[in-house]
DNA sequence: ATAGAAATGTATCAACTGATATGAATTTGG
DNA sequence: CCAAATTCATATCAGTTGATACATTTCTAT
């Protein structure tokens, strides 16, 4: 009776107060799984970071397991809020017949807000952090990240590499250059501590990202 | 002094019989914290996949930790013995007063090789795992695969693309590039589960190989 | 073959981890 | 203000993990 509760308190709202612990709970949980995965993470050290006791993970989350696929669902909720006008406005311009210098123009605003995602914004770290690990092994939370996000992400960029090359190219030829092109951004995502070492640069503020968005433009530009 | 027994065993050749042990430690060592993480292997785990009892990872390597640092050091090997060869061709190249179209040639040489340790070798998961977890999060062996492999191969590809650009660009520039250009290469190496997925591609046996390469080959050939 | 070194095996410990039983404190609606 | 639901805190359990003390077996050199 009581591992149902927790249940049925997520999904009626009830009372207010304890929203603002779930959601400080939530931030640990994805700065502690981003960091060292599930396993890495322990639950103590998640409720010590969000000013809680250890049962509150247990009765906002149920236990360790749904409080990380709560992070999964939570990225999911970011990414989409961030994406979706990048995203709707590329995909009227496929349905209408743009030319391909009007697709190379919507794959730059793609790309330019997943790198923003993904450099920039101060929760980057354990967005990819937690993302990376989950496609490298992939657990329970693997379903909703790929179905919701990386899946329908990574078409839309294919389909638009395709028009920016005059359809020239088969959709399989596509797809590949879409996955190399995504995942060149992560040397600056998950891999952004190493990449800025290599550079000597000491942080990725200000013209650091206009330099990696300007290397990104110049390749999107080669697609001919 | 029974904790130093280890250190001076590993040092001193003596017997024989060990080092098979020792071996196969060290493989399922690499699988296990390549799946998953430091934490996420446990001494148990990698001691039954190894055919040996607890005692003798403690034996072998002094601990866990210590059998982390060898498993970085041994991938530090199997990187070496398989990319000395176009490396320090592509060194020569660069001494020599290569054209871009040479350089273009050693760049693809290069990425071959890289590609092929990342996408063919049986071992090429937990490499990669180990690497990439390895940089998202420092730990005691960041420092030898960051300054034995992923320093100088970046500069070196750096210096490729400049001269692959007629240096008619930046050794920022350069530096840059060859992040992405490496980078790129994660979709196959460290998430090709899901890229395979993406594709629809069952493996990533004979022919899927090639065609990931033309890819890369046609970024290669676009640098002018 | 035999002494000593090397390798393996048994048993166990202390710390940590996730979970939860139990109850107190707090908040909400009437 | 009060009863009920919600939120939070204490204490503790059972299982796991890394480590190690200790005994035993296997191997090498002489």
């Amino acid at each position: 009776m009581s591992s149902r509760d927790a249940e049925v308190r997520e999904i009626a709202g009830g009372y207010r107060k304890g929203e603002a612990a779930r959601q400080r709970i939530l931030d640990a949980a994805l700065d502690a799984f981003g960091a060292g995965g599930f396993k890495g993470a322990t639950t103590r050290q998640i409720a010590e970071a969000a000013g809680v006791n250890l049962p509150a993970l247990k009765y906002y989350f149920g236990g360790k397991e749904g409080l990380y696929l709560a992070c999964a669902e939570d990225i999911v909720e970011r990414y989409r809020s961030q994406m979706v006008a990048p995203i709707t406005e590329a995909l009227e311009g496929l349905q209408a017949d743009e030319t391909p210098a009007q697709a190379r123009v919507a794959l730059k605003r793609i790309m330019t807000a997943l790198a923003d995602q993904l450099m920039v914004t101060g929760e980057a770290n354990a967005w990819t952090g937690f993302v990376l690990r989950e496609f490298a092994e992939p657990g329970p939370a693997f379903a909703v990240l790929y179905e919701h996000v990386w899946a329908p992400g990574t078409e839309l960029v294919a389909h638009l590499i395709i028009r920016a090359r005059g359809q020239k190219i088969s959709l399989e030829a596509g797809r590949i250059e879409a996955l190399m092109l995504i995942s060149s951004l992560s040397a600056f995502g998950i891999g952004r501590p190493v990449s800025l070492k290599f550079l000597g640069w000491p942080d990725s503020g200000d013209g650091r990202f206009d330099q990696v968005m300007a290397a990104v433009f110049a390749r999107i530009d080669a697609m001919s």
